[in-house]
DNA sequence: GCCATGGCTAGTA
DNA sequence: GCCATGGCTAGTA
């Protein structure tokens, strides 16, 4: 593994979401702000240009109502939905419960 | 530098 | 409404 001397944008945001446990999601606001961003949609965007779904489990990182939110340039694929739903986070109403399911970041 | 572009959000109504 | 990013110019040298 490579030492990353200076993370780029894009880095720090896919490092952050990697750290979400299966069975947990967390918001794009919470991401921005354990980056000290205040830039939520910055996060949304990073996350669009991740080539790695796999192994960056963006679709962990969900909207702060409890919306599920976009994922691989289609909100209502289902996709991200089923993803979730394999690891036991239900959908309800199209909403997932916070109180339930929320992963707290500690700080960049 | 400027400007459009969003996988959004806090706070009204 | 916001605001970080990224793409793309005009305008210097």
């Amino acid at each position: 593994m490579l030492i990353m001397v200076s993370s780029t944008f894009d880095q720090r945001v896919f490092s952050l979401v990697s750290r979400v446990p299966k069975g947990k999601v967390t918001t794009y606001g919470e991401v921005a702000r354990a980056l000290g961003m205040r830039s939520p949609r910055a996060v949304g965007q990073a996350l669009k240009r991740n080539d790695r779904p796999i192994s960056i489990p963006c679709h962990r990182v969900i909207m702060s109502d409890g919306r599920i939110g976009g994922y691989m340039g289609c909100e209502r694929s289902g996709r991200k939905a089923r993803l979730l739903g394999k690891e036991w986070v239900t959908v309800k109403n199209g909403k997932i419960d916070l109180r339930r399911y929320f992963f707290r970041l500690k700080g960049a």
